[in-house]
RNA sequence: GGGUUCGUAGCUCAGUUGGUUAGAGCGUUCGAUUCACAUUCGAAAGGUCAGAGGUUCGACUCCUCUCGAGCCCACCA
C-alpha cells in the first residue's frame, strides 16, 4: 500500500467493478444478504435522479445532488433496503434548441429556419447524444451507484408515450384547453413564455400624465400610451373619494384619433397615490387589467400584434410600439391634454433568452387549468375521495398539508403553499420545435375551407392566433371553423394538420417519478389505466421515497411532479423532498462563469479525489441553505481521506503482525475476553457504539452534515488520535481491526471509493458496498466508561500543556506526582498509557501526599498533577498562571453561588439541574481549596 | 409591495424540544519531525452569540421592536 492515497489511480477500477458486480441493480442485491431479515424488514428504498439536461456539461450543483443521494442510496442498500437509484436525462426543450443554435449559427452561419424542422432536429439529436455521454462518463465519476440499466431520458419512446397519453387524460377530464389567454410574448423569439421564463430589468422611464380627451373627467397615467388605444375602462380605488361619484360612468371619447369607450370601474388592487389615483384598463396587454376585465365583463381589444407593431387602430396601424408611442404623445401635447411628463424607475419584462422587450398579448395556446374540477377515478391520498370533484391544486395542495409528502427543511411548506394558493392556469405550449409534439391535430370544416383564404388550422396564421383584424376580440371561436383530434397516433386521413407546437419541458419533467417506472413493453397493456397499474417497477418502487433536490427549483419542478402525478397516480409522487442550497464560493457569491469563480466538480475531484470533492459538498452544510466551497476546503478533505488511508494501512500492519505473534495463549485470554476490562477498550467500543447509533439517526433524519461530522472527529479525533496512539505503548489490541471495519462501513456512504479500496485490502468479502451497516450494541454503551477515560485524556492534556507553557523540551521525559485522591485505583492503572501520551520518565500516584520540590502544578477532577522539573523554575511564572487559573475558579463559584442562593431557582428548576450545579458547586471549592494551598506552598520556595 | 431566511471566533459554519464555564474546520501564534500519515503530531490565542426590550428560576435558543444582509414571488399602471 502507498504512503499516500493516491484516488486518481483506483477511483475508476473501482465503479468499474461496482458496476460489473450488477449490484447497483436491486434485483441483483437481493439475495446476497443474510442478517438483515432479523433487523429490518425489507422494505423498498427508490429514487428518481433530477435528471440533468442535456445541454451540456454537470456542475458543482449536479455533484451535490448525486452526493447526498449517493450517500441515502448506498446507506439504504448496506440497510437491506431494496433500493432503487434510477438515473436519467432532460431533454430541457428550449435550453437545448437555444444551444444547438447557437452552435449552428457559429459553425455555420445558419438558422434553423435554413435547415428546416426535420434536419434541424437531427443537428439536435447529434448535440444531445453527445452531451448524454458526457454525462454519463461525470456522473460515473462521481461515484454515483444508480442502476445503469433502468436509465431513462425525458424524450425516449416510453416517456413519449407516457407524455401523450396524460395529455390525452387531461384532455379528456377537461384539464387541458385551447384558449384565448395574455401570453408572455417575445416578438424576436416569436414565441411565448412561461412566467419564469421573463427577466425583470429596472430602467428609467417616461411615465406621461393625461386625459384621453376633453369630454372625459379623468386623468391617468401611463408608461405606455400606444396601449390605451385598447383601453375599455379606467379603474380606481373604491376608496377614492375624488372618483367616488363617477363609478360606473360609461364614457364614448376620442382618443388621439381612436374612439374608445371606457367604463369607470372601482379595484382594490389601485394604488391612489400614484399618479393620479385612476388607471387606463388594457385588458389585452396586461395581465391585471385581463383580469379586471373578465371580472367587470369589460370588451378585449388587441392593439398589438406578434411583431410588435399596433394593430386595430388605423391611424397608427403597422408602426412598432415606440414609434407609436413619440406620435400619440405628440398629439396629446398639440391638443393641450398632456399633463405632465416625469422620470420614473419600473421594471421591463424581458426574454431571457434574447433580452428583447416582452409584449403581453392574447394568444391561442394550450393550458392546464389547475382549478378545474375533475372526478377522481382513485385516490391514495387522504383526504381525497373517489368520485370527489377537485381541481389540481386541490391535490396538490392536500397531498402536502395531510403530511403524506414532508418537505425538509420544513420551512419551505410555507413557500409551497404561498406557491399553489397563487397559481393560475399552466401554459404548456412552446412555439419550438425541439420537445415533445403536441398530439393534437386540426381538421378545417368543410364550409370554412371554401370561405377563407387563410388556412384556419395554422396555430401559426395570425388570424387564427390573434384576434386582431375583422374578427374582432373578445369572442375568438375559432372552433366554429376547425375540428380537433387528441389522440395518441395520428388520426387517418389525409386533412388533418398536427399542431407544430411542443409542449413545455416542465410537462416531461412532471411525470418523472413515474414515467421512469413504467414499463418499457406498453404495447402489452390494454389501455393506459392498466400499463399504470400493472408495470412490475411502478408497483415495487412507487412512491418514491425520496426527491433531492435543489430549493431553486421547487415550483418549476416538485411543484408539477405533486400536481402531475397525483392527477395521473391518485398517488403521492415521494414520500419526502429534501431540498438542499446552492453553492457559492468562498465570497459567498453565485459561481458564474463570468465572474470566473467557478469550481468544476471533475477538476478537483481528479485533483483531489472523488472522495473529498464528495465530503466538501456534504459536512457543514446544513438542509436547504447555501453552501460555500473552496478549494481549502476540498484540500481539507482530501488531508481527511489520506488520513483514513494511513489509519488502515496501520491497522492492517499491526493485525498481521499479531497474527504472526500470536501464541496460543494469548488466542485463549483474547477468547475470555481479558482485554476488553482495560478502559480504554471499553471506552473506544462505547464511543464507536454511540457513533453507530447517532449516524444512523442522522442519516435516517436526513441530518447527512452532522452524521459526517461525528464520523469525523470520532475517526480522527478519537481512534486515531487516542486509542491507536495507545495501541502503541502496548501491541495486542485486537479491537483495532473491528473498529477500523465498522468505521470503513459507517463512512462508505459518504466517501465510497477509499472505503472499497481499504476493505479489499483488509481482505474483506466483496463489495463493501452491499456488506451490512453496523447495528450498535447498546451493552457496550459505557458512561462509567466514558467519564473515566475523560479524566485520563484531560490529565494528559493538562501536562502537554504544562510542559509547552513552560517550554519544557519535547524530546525530554518528565517526572510527574499526581495526588489523585479516590481516582487512585482508576489512574494507577492507566499509568503506561499517561507515561506514553504525555512524555515522562515516571508517574508517582499516591492517594494524597505533599507537594514535590521544584515542581508545576494543575487541579483536576480532584487531583493534584505535580511536573517535576529537573532544572530551574520560574516561580513568578508559575504564580501568575495560578493566580489566573484561580480567579477564573473564583468568577465561577460565584455565579454558581448566586444561581443557588435564588429560591426561585431551587424551587422550579428540575431537581437534576439543581443537583448539578451543587455538584459543580462542591467541585469548584474543592478546586479553589486545593490552588489556594498550592499558592500558598509557592511561597516558601 | 407580499413572503422567507440569516446575523455566533479573523474566515466558513455547527449549536437538535430553553439547563455544561458556547463548539468545529480553515487561518494565526508557539513547538515537534526517522517509529501509519508533514495531506502529520502537540499546545495556545481568539466570542457582551447584531442591538434594545420582554417571557422565564434560567435565553445563543421563545416573543416584540430596531439595525444590517440575502433569497423567493408579484410587479409598478
Amino acid at each position: 500500500m502507498e504512503k499516500v492515497y493516491n484516488p486518481k489511480d483506483i477511483e475508476d477500477g473501482i465503479y468499474r467493478e461496482w458496476e460489473k458486480s450488477g449490484f447497483f441493480n436491486p434485483d441483483k442485491v437481493k439475495g446476497q444478504k443474510s442478517r438483515i431479515k432479523d433487523y429490518r424488514k425489507r422494505q423498498a428504498f427508490s429514487m428518481v435522479m433530477p435528471p440533468p439536461n442535456v445541454t451540456g456539461t454537470l456542475h458543482i450543483g449536479h455533484a451535490v445532488v448525486l452526493t447526498l443521494e449517493d450517500i441515502m442510496v448506498r446507506y439504504h442498500r448496506m440497510m437491506g433496503d431494496d433500493t432503487l437509484w434510477l438515473p436519467g436525462t432532460d431533454h430541457a426543450a428550449i435550453a437545448t434548441q437555444t444551444k444547438v443554435e447557437k452552435l449552428l449559427k457559429e459553425k455555420e452561419g445558419k438558422s434553423r429556419h435554413d435547415l428546416g424542422r426535420v434536419e434541424f432536429l437531427k443537428r439536435v439529436e447529434e448535440f444531445t447524444a453527445e452531451s448524454k455521454a458526457t454525462i454519463h462518463k461525470q456522473i460515473r465519476k462521481m461515484g454515483s451507484s444508480c442502476d445503469w440499466s433502468r436509465e431513462a431520458y425525458t424524450l425516449d419512446k416510453v416517456r413519449s408515450r407516457a407524455v401523450r397519453e396524460v395529455f390525452k387524460k387531461m384532455y379528456d377530464d377537461g384539464l387541458i384547453y385551447r384558449g384565448l389567454r395574455i401570453v408572455n410574448w417575445c416578438p424576436r423569439c416569436a414565441s411565448t413564455l412561461a412566467d419564469d421564463e421573463v427577466e425583470y430589468k429596472e430602467q428609467e422611464a417616461n411615465l406621461y400624465t393625461f386625459k384621453y380627451s376633453k369630454n372625459f373627467p379623468v386623468s391617468i397615467s401611463t408608461t405606455r400610451p400606444e396601449t390605451k388605444l385598447g383601453d375599455t375602462a379606467v379603474a380606481v380605488n373604491p376608496a377614492d373619494k375624488r372618483y367616488k361619484n363617477l363609478l360606473g360612468k360609461e364614457f364614448d371619447v376620442d382618443f388621439v384619433g381612436q374612439p374608445l369607450h371606457l367604463k369607470i370601474i372601482a379595484d382594490r388592487g389601485i394604488d391612489m397615490n400614484f399618479g393620479t389615483g385612476a388607471v387606463g384598463v388594457t385588458p389585452a396587454h396586461s395581465f391585471i387589467d385581463y383580469e379586471m376585465a373578465q371580472k367587470n365583463k369589460l370588451k378585449i381589444i388587441q392593439v398589438i400584434n406578434e411583431e410588435g407593431r399596433i394593430v386595430n387602430a388605423p391611424q397608427y396601424q403597422g408602426l412598432i410600439a415606440t414609434e407609436s408611442r413619440q406620435k400619440i404623445v405628440a398629439k396629446l401635447a398639440s391638443q393641450g391634454l398632456l399633463e405632465k411628463e416625469e422620470i420614473i424607475k419600473n421594471n421591463l419584462s424581458v426574454c431571457y433568452r434574447c433580452g428583447a422587450s416582452i409584449e403581453p398579448l392574447p394568444s391561442k395556446q394550450w393550458f392546464i387549468s389547475v382549478s378545474a374540477k375533475f372526478k377522481v377515478q382513485s385516490s391514495k391520498i387522504k383526504g381525497i375521495k373517489k368520485g370527489q370533484a377537485v381541481s389540481l391544486k386541490d391535490l396538490a395542495i392536500t397531498a402536502v398539508k395531510n403530511g403524506q409528502i414532508k418537505i425538509f427543511p420544513e420551512r419551505f411548506n410555507k413557500v409551497y403553499f404561498e406557491w399553489m394558493k397563487n397559481l393560475r392556469d399552466w401554459c404548456i405550449s412552446r412555439q419550438i420545435w425541439f420537445g415533445h409534439r403536441l398530439p393534437v391535430w386540426y381538421k378545417q370544416k368543410s364550409e370554412a375551407r371554401n370561405s377563407k383564404s387563410t388556412p384556419m388550422f395554422s396555430p401559426y396564421s395570425p388570424t387564427s392566433r390573434g384576434i386582431g383584424g375583422d374578427r374582432g376580440g373578445q369572442n375568438p371561436k375559432s372552433k366554429l371553423d376547425e375540428e380537433i383530434y387528441i389522440g395518441i397516433e395520428s388520426p387517418k386521413g389525409s386533412d388533418w394538420v398536427q399542431d407544430p407546437d411542443t409542449l413545455d419541458t416542465w410537462f416531461s419533467s412532471g411525470l418523472w417519478t413515474f414515467s421512469t417506472l413504467l414499463d418499457k413493453d406498453f404495447e402489452k397493456y390494454k389501455n393506459f389505466g392498466k400499463w399504470l397499474q400493472k408495470s412490475p417497477d411502478l408497483k415495487r418502487f412507487h412512491p418514491t421515497s425520496v426527491m433531492e433536490t435543489g430549493y431553486d427549483i421547487l415550483f418549476f419542478w416538485v411543484a408539477r411532479m405533486i400536481l402531475m402525478t397525483t392527477y395521473v397516480l391518485g398517488e403521492i409522487p415521494f414520500k419526502t423532498v429534501y431540498l438542499h442550497g446552492l453553492v457559492r464560493d468562498e465570497k459567498g457569491r453565485k459561481m458564474s462563469k463570468s465572474l470566473g469563480n467557478v469550481i468544476d466538480p471533475l477538476t478537483v475531484a481528479e485533483k483531489y479525489g472523488t472522495d473529498a470533492v464528495r465530503l466538501s459538498l456534504v459536512l457543514g452544510a446544513a438542509a436547504g441553505n447555501d453552501l460555500t466551497l473552496s478549494e481549502e476546503k476540498i484540500a481539507g478533505f482530501r488531508n481527511f481521506t489520506n488520513k483514513l488511508w494511513n489509519i488502515g494501512r496501520y491497522v492492517l500492519s499491526q493485525t498481521e503482525e499479531q497474527k504472526n505473534r500470536e501464541t496460543k495463549e494469548q488466542k485463549v485470554s483474547k477468547f475470555f475476553g481479558s482485554s476488553v476490562s482495560r478502559l480504554c477498550e471499553r471506552w473506544i467500543l462505547s464511543r464507536l457504539n454511540s457513533v453507530i447509533a447517532e449516524v444512523t439517526e442522522d442519516l435516517e433524519n436526513f441530518r447527512f452534515s452532522q452524521a459526517g461530522e461525528k464520523l469525523r472527529s470520532f475517526t480522527w479525533d478519537e481512534f486515531a488520535d487516542w486509542y491507536i496512539e495507545i495501541s502503541k505503548v502496548e501491541k495486542n489490541f485486537q479491537q483495532l481491526s473491528t473498529i477500523n471495519q465498522q468505521l470503513l462501513k459507517l463512512w462508505h456512504p459518504f466517501m465510497p471509493f477509499v472505503t472499497e479500496k481499504l476493505w479489499e485490502a483488509a481482505g474483506g468479502a466483496k463489495f463493501l458496498m452491499i456488506a451490512d451497516w453496523p447495528i450498535a450494541s447498546k451493552k457496550l454503551i459505557n458512561k462509567k466508561a466514558g467519564k473515566d477515560f475523560a479524566l485520563i485524556q484531560e490529565i494528559i492534556r493538562i501536562i502537554r500543556n504544562l510542559r509547552a507553557e513552560f517550554k519544557i523540551d519535547p524530546a525530554l521525559f518528565v517526572k510527574v506526582a499526581i495526588n489523585a485522591g479516590a481516582k487512585k485505583p482508576l489512574l494507577g492503572k492507566e499509568v503506561a498509557i499517561i507515561k506514553h501520551l504525555a512524555r515522562l520518565e515516571s508517574v508517582k500516584i499516591v492517594k494524597s501526599g505533599e507537594k514535590p520540590e521544584r515542581s508545576i502544578s494543575a487541579v483536576y477532577g480532584g487531583c493534584e498533577i505535580y511536573l517535576i522539573l529537573e532544572g530551574l523554575v520560574d516561580f513568578e511564572k508559575e504564580k501568575e498562571r495560578i493566580q489566573k487559573e484561580l480567579d477564573a475558579a473564583k468568577n465561577y463559584l460565584a455565579g454558581l453561588e448566586n444561581k443557588l442562593k435564588n429560591k426561585d431557582f431551587i424551587s422550579r428548576a428540575p431537581k437534576e439541574i439543581v443537583g448539578g450545579e451543587k455538584l459543580k458547586l462542591k467541585e469548584t471549592q474543592e478546586k479553589i481549596r486545593k490552588l489556594k494551598d498550592y499558592f500558598a506552598g509557592l511561597k516558601n520556595f
